[in-house]
DNA sequence: GCAAAAGTGTTCAATATACACCCATGG
DNA sequence: CCATGGGTGTATATTGAACACTTTTGC
């Protein structure tokens, strides 16, 4: 780091979140509808500036989640996405914000927190469709975010940071579904998720089911590398011939 | 993004390069000496303050790189790595750096930019090691920005942004061999990498060698996903059984 | 018994690994 | 003709893909 002079221009730094959750077979995100100006009215992603009292910036990530969303940051994934900071995001003046990545389980306490004006769950499909309108330039975030999941869930155990604290292999599966958008072999995804050590731990309970075998209950293991990698169709390589 | 009292603290926003190079058989970064307080005499990354005139953070992260490196930005690749805040990381104030990941071919022009005091490549293993004296938290950044180089060359054609214009299988192999700190079989890696559509390009050359058969020379190709991937010693799963 | 969902076994293809072997050059 | 590194062939093991089939429940 230099010191160009040391004139250090009036920019703000501010902290988003992506929070995103698997919900009636849908990949959804949070958003919240903002109350003032700008994009007054329009929905956004969770986020606030970021405090100068000492806090890190995974701290400042975690209390931003806490007080807008009223979710447990305890409870859930939390990894750094990307910053954003391209000149005129924000017509008030330059904001560079980092965004944060949160991976929640489905019924996540009904969206009930201090801050939480109008904080809803929304389909990702419905959230970057032309017609929803999105503040700033949360629409690219959402792209990224989404691509990102896509990619972690391949070669992570952070698929099952979508399901309850108990769930079954099928309801994993359907994670996996839900987020690459593509059906996956039922018998091969069961052998291949409960041979990677760490991944599942039996809780020995059983599901009851209306009509059909019920299945046997998981917990997420220790493991958080998949070795080898969750199968997937190749992604067409949109940057060049693959 | 909400906007709690929009009081906005004094942080200042500054961008950093880890630019990475293999060069004698060695993974190498690119430092510069301090030349004023704090940390002063010590090694640094490249970067500076972020200027506050109409200007993408990838775009300073271009202008920081060409500005203290004399490298120049469009011959090679760079990404976003992480953005680090942690309170008390530069003692003067507050100040979040998005850190920048570069990846430089060999002999990249030999280090001579404009604002370049001390610039030099340094051994990663020598940069990291106790004796040396680091700026701020750049051990942490160079420990990310290597982590990232060796999983990034996994799955991508990256391996090739580390090799001149022109190269042969060879040069690509010994990249991934350092990179990775581990040896691979050279007649297995070379069918592999021929075989992937879009990695290398022949050019129709050839190398003058000193004893032994004459190397056909590559092009990076338009490729940037490997499908598969460079096949790996599975790595030890640190935050878990793997 | 039948439908439905869970879970197992088996076959076949694709890929990784190991290594024998041939090729092309300089000395 | 030998040393040296480039490059190909091939056998074996591992993994993925497809799918027949058995298990266990509700009705």
């Amino acid at each position: 780091m230099t010191d160009n002079g040391w004139k250090i221009p009036e920019i703000a730094v501010a902290v988003d979140l992506a929070v995103l959750t698997v919900r009636d077979d849908a990949l959804q995100i949070m958003l919240v509808e903002r109350g003032v100006e700008p994009f007054r009215g329009m929905q956004a992603l969770p986020g606030g500036f970021l405090s100068d009292v000492a806090e890190s910036l995974d701290a400042a990530a975690e209390r931003e989640l806490a007080e807008e969303t009223g979710l447990d940051p305890s409870a859930l994934h939390l990894e750094q996405l990307h910053t954003y900071g391209t000149p005129g995001r924000d017509p008030r003046q330059r904001v560079v914000t980092i965004c944060y990545l949160a991976f929640a389980p489905d019924p996540p306490a009904p969206v009930a927190g201090g801050d939480a004006r109008a904080a809803s769950w929304v389909p990702v499909a419905t959230a970057l469709h032309p017609g929803t309108r999105l503040a700033f330039d949360h629409g690219e975030i959402i792209r990224d975010a989404v691509e990102r999941a896509r990619n972690k869930i391949e070669y992570t155990t952070l698929a099952a940071a979508f399901c309850p604290p108990e769930f079954t292999v099928a309801e994993l599966r359907r994670v996996y579904e839900v987020v690459w958008g593509e059906l996956l072999d039922p018998r091969n995804f069961h052998r291949k998720v409960t041979g990677v050590a760490g991944f599942l731990v039996p809780t020995g309970g059983r599901t009851t089911r209306q009509g059909g075998r019920p299945a046997a209950l998981y917990r997420r293991g220790p493991a958080h590398l998949l070795h080898p990698a969750m199968p997937r169709s190749p992604a067409p390589d949109a940057t060049g011939t693959s």
